[in-house]
DNA sequence: GTCAGTGCAAAGCTTTTGCAGCGCG
DNA sequence: CGCGCTGCAAAAGCTTTGCACTGAC
C-alpha cells in the first residue's frame, strides 16, 4: 500500500471529504523525496495547471499534520512539510547555509540517543528534530 | 569575564561600534537564561524604558549571530535567540506544544552521536539544533 | 440537502529595507 | 568629521481568516 493511499484513507476515517486542492497536495507530496514549503507546493502545483489557491494549500498541510500524515520541518524561518512514514521511520536534515541545498540521513543509534533524553526531560515527547548546518560538498 | 564583556570585546574587534539599541540587546540577553524571540526582545525593552526601534533589534540579532555571539533557534516559525557560550558548551531545547513553555536539556553523548553523523554527510556541519516537541509536565 | 472543501481577497505577523539624522571613535 | 548605528515608516514575505460558492457524500 502507498503512502497516498494510507493518507486518502486516513483522512476518509476522520471525516473528511475528497477535495480537489488537498488531493492534489497530497499527490504532490507523494512523489517528493524530501520536504517543501508551502509556498513550494503551490508554486508547483500551479506550475502543473493546478488553478489550487494558497489558503487550500496552508490548510491541506494543517490537516494532514494534525493527522501525522505528514511532518512539518522548520529551516531558517520557513516551515517545510514532506510525507511521514506510517511505521514511524523517519530521517533528518543537513542544511547548506549557502545554496540551500538539503540533504537527509538517519541513524539508529542517534533515535535510541533522543528517546533516552526525551524520557529523562519530564515533558511527554512526541516528535524530535534535527538539523544540521553548514556547507555542502559543491559549496566548500 | 563575564560573556557581555566577551562580546562587547569581540565586536569591537571586528569594527563595530558601541550604539545605544545593540548594547540593551546585549545586556538584556547576557541576563535571560533562556531563548527569547525578536519581538520579545523588542517589547522587553520598551517595557524597561529603551525606546529601541524593532529594526535596531532585528539588525543587532542578525550581526551578533553573525559574530557567533548567539544562537539562533527556530522554534515553530519563529526565530528565538540566545547567548552562546564561547567554549562551545551548548543545550537543546523541548517545547510544550500546548502553552508554548520551552525547557532546555544537554547530554554529552547526544553530542558525540551528532558529531559522529555530521563527520559521514560529506558536509561541512558548523552547527546542529535538536528539538523536542510534545507536551509539559504541566499540560499533561 | 448538508456541510466540508475551495478560491479569492483582505488582514495579521514577522522580518527587511530605505532614509535622514545622530554620535562613537 | 566619516561612517556605523539608530528610529521611523514603508515594504516585503509568509501565514491565517472571512466569506460566498461549489461539490462530495
Amino acid at each position: 500500500m502507498t503512502w497516498l493511499d494510507h493518507a486518502q484513507q486516513k483522512l476518509a476515517r476522520s471525516g473528511h471529504r475528497a477535495g480537489g486542492a488537498r488531493g492534489a497536495v497530497l499527490e504532490l507530496l507523494a512523489e517528493q523525496h524530501c520536504c517543501l514549503s508551502a509556498q513550494d507546493i503551490h508554486a508547483r502545483l500551479l506550475a502543473g495547471g493546478r488553478a489550487v489557491g494558497v489558503a487550500s494549500v496552508y490548510r491541506a498541510l494543517d490537516t494532514l499534520t494534525e493527522l501525522r500524515l505528514l511532518h512539518r520541518v522548520d529551516v531558517g524561518g520557513t516551515a517545510t512539510y514532506e510525507a511521514a512514514d506510517p511505521t514511524g521511520e523517519h530521517h533528518h536534515h543537513v542544511i547548506c547555509g549557502d545554496c540551500g541545498q538539503i540533504g537527509a540521513f538517519e541513524d539508529a543509534d542517534l533515535e535510541r540517543t533522543i528517546d533516552d533524553i526525551a524520557s529523562r526531560t519530564g515533558y511527554r515527547v512526541d516528535a524530535h528534530d534535527l538539523v544540521l548546518r553548514g556547507s555542502c560538498p559543491d559549496c566548500r
